[in-house]
DNA sequence: ATATCCTGTCATTAT
DNA sequence: ATATAATGACAGGAT
């Protein structure tokens, strides 16, 4: 029975390396039922002094995952995304993706409407509360087809600037419903933009800085541009609901979002309830993969982005995908070396407080430095393996018995440097083989009375007492079929029979409480050094989480910069700039970008500007 | 004198 | 049924 169950775990093993050579993760252990479990030990045979025990299972596993014994690369792949579960567990401030869709707005073309010829104004085929200033697809051709009549061709060169393109060349146009995009060219793909670099993150970080001081504010065009190319250069790959955003826009995004809103745009050629910005590709589904895209919860206003560390405690890793956290690696804490204090002040030392007092373990500090988890597990693994396949042999029965059998029979053979170390009122005497004749080395009289006295362990004391040919150590490790055959040949008494058995049955029980205790001992020694890992690995995602919100912090600061700078490039019906206590940009659930104004907390948005819009309507 | 550690031993269970 | 491994519990010596 034995046998067979052996041929079948040698089978499942094959069975489980040929599924791991093509990426099936088979956990072949809880077949083996703790047979033969865990697979890295060594099948030293039944009488192995060193078999499985329960001690192994609070070993030979990672975080509650199994290690795979035959496949380190889906070791190191489960690995990761152990590590990126466990970063998401630890949460992180959560930047909601509609407010982030406000990238997408788009320069927008505001020509002579004389040399446009589009004289048509809040004609009314959109809907009169809302004007797109941005559309999708439709409007995107719409807006391209207008450009040469505009003049704004060839404006696909970012660094130039917006005045050297179209925005400030050619007169400002609104259309009647809708601001045109320039969907041109883009030097800077979101393709690209998705696969933002260290040093993208580090030059987010400092851009902040820079507009943050007002001396360092360039002009509206310039600045607009390069803050929004900068945003998206920087921003895209590390938040993780715009992951999902840029990840489904990502190849029909090709727009020129270099431009900017051309200034002095009037307020009466859109509609500021309602009004819309879109993106011109943006699909009009809302991606399913952004929970943050729920219509309920779309419309944000920008200004609310910076407000993410004082409410919001949801977890970022929830939609967080592994480029992402490379990149945040990638990071590093350098950049934070050279961040801006302005922009440091900005977080919420409430929420940095959190991180820090994040203790899903508490562990002793003085576990020692941060291990690489890699060179540890290794070390761990590897030692413990080590210990079981070398440290058990000194305490193997079976060797002892093997060498025994070498030579046999009765050979004298001190063990005491090996099995027999242990005790010094018990240690068993250089053997003596009475019945055999084998040559005894001369012992000093004192040794002898040593010997006699004080080594003698009981069970020797007792076998010389009922006269027993024989050494503990023989009884114990003869061969059973030899020993069934000493007490049957022997004409033993029934006393000496029993006084035999209790010595083997003894001796070998001896052996076995000290594989068991030094089972034991390894068994702690490996999770002391698995808790040392854990806890240099649970500081290290604390690093990365606080990187990861210094991140969202600057990228909401970005967006608050442009938000005002857009704002104060529309004009009101007055002829006033927009500001952003009176209007705010919110984006919809379908990605489009609206410009609402302040409402009345009580007041319906949608009720309130239609009403707005009847009684302007009645005193006109 | 006491606490702690180490070791042997027993009882029990599983193989 | 027997032998043996594994392990918890206990006792006793050593420190």
């Amino acid at each position: 029975m034995q046998f067979a169950k052996k041929y079948f775990t040698d089978g499942l093993i094959q069975l489980t390396i040929l599924l791991s050579l093509i990426g099936v993760r088979v956990d072949i252990d809880s077949y083996l039922n703790g047979y033969y479990s865990p697979l890295i030990e060594i099948n030293l045979g039944p009488s192995s002094a060193y078999t499985q025990t329960p001690f192994h299972s609070l070993r030979d596993t990672l975080d509650g995952y199994s290690v795979h014994p035959k496949c380190p690369e889906l070791d190191y792949f489960f690995a990761s995304r152990r590590l990126l579960d466990e970063v998401r567990s630890l949460g992180s401030p959560r930047f909601p993706s509609p407010q982030l869709n406000a990238w997408l707005v788009h320069q927008v073309t505001a020509p002579d409407k004389a040399e446009c010829g589009q004289p048509s104004q809040n004609s009314g085929t959109e809907d009169s509360t809302s004007t797109e200033l941005q559309d999708g697809q439709q409007e995107g051709v719409n807006g391209r087809e207008h450009l040469p009549d505009c003049g704004q061709e060839g404006d696909g060169a970012v660094g130039a600037g917006p005045c050297t393109t179209g925005a400030c060349a050619v007169p400002k146009e609104i259309h009647n419903d809708e601001l045109k995009i320039k969907e041109e060219d883009e030097p800077v793909s979101l393709t690209h933009l998705a696969h933002s670099s260290t040093l993208e993150q580090e030059s987010l970080l400092g851009g902040v800085g820079a507009l943050s001081h007002p001396s360092g504010f360039l002009g509206p065009s310039a600045d607009t541009d390069q803050s929004w190319s900068q945003l998206l250069h920087l921003s895209v790959s590390d938040l993780e609901d715009l992951d999902s955003l840029v990840n489904a826009r990502l190849p029909e995004l090709d727009t020129d979002l270099s431009s900017a809103l051309q200034a002095d745009m009037c307020l009466e050629d859109i509609t500021l309830q309602d009004t819309i910005m879109s993106p011109p590709t943006a699909p009009q589904h809302t991606d399913p993969s952004s929970p943050g895209l729920a219509p309920g919860l779309a419309a944000l206003p920008f200004a609310s982005v910076c407000n993410f560390t004082g409410g919001s405690s949801q977890g970022l890793g929830d939609g967080l995908d592994e480029a992402v956290f490379e990149q945040i690696n990638q990071l590093g804490l350098e950049g934070l070396e050279t961040m801006d204090q302005q922009l440091l002040s900005c977080l919420d030392p409430q929420l940095l407080e959190d991180f820090d007092s994040d203790s899903g373990l508490s562990l002793e500090s003085s576990s020692g430095g941060p291990l690489s988890p890699g060179s540890s597990e290794m070390s761990s693994s590897s030692s413990s393996l080590c210990e079981e396949e070398c440290g058990a042999t000194g305490y193997s029965s079976e060797v002892d018995s093997k060498s025994l059998l070498e030579h046999r029979p009765w050979s004298p053979i001190d063990l005491s440097e090996s099995v027999w170390h242990d005790h010094s009122y018990s240690s068993p005497l250089p053997i003596t083989y009475p019945h055999k004749g084998i040559k005894e080395e001369p012992l000093s009289e004192e040794e002898e009375y040593g010997l006699e006295e004080r080594e003698l362990s009981r069970d020797e004391v007792r076998a010389r007492a009922m006269c027993l040919p024989f050494s503990v150590l023989q009884i114990v490790n003869m061969p059973v079929e030899e020993f069934l055959e000493v007490l049957d040949s022997h004409g033993f008494s029934s006393e000496q029979v029993t006084l035999l058995r209790d010595i083997r049955r003894r001796g070998k029980n001896k052996l076995a409480a000290q594989n068991c205790r030094k089972r034991k001992l390894d068994a702690i020694t490996g999770l002391q050094e698995e808790v040392s890992r854990l806890q240099a690995q649970r500081e290290r995602l604390l690093r990365d989480k606080r990187l990861t919100a210094k991140t969202m912090c600057a990228v909401g600061q970005q967006i608050q910069q442009l938000t005002r700078d857009v704002l104060s490039r529309l004009r009101d019906p007055l002829g006033q700039p927009l500001t952003p206590d009176r209007y705010s940009l919110q984006c919809g659930a379908n990605g489009k970008v609206v410009l609402v104004p302040a409402r009345r907390p009580t007041v319906s948005g949608a009720t309130g500007n239609k009403t707005d819009k009847r009684k302007k309507a009645k005193k006109q």
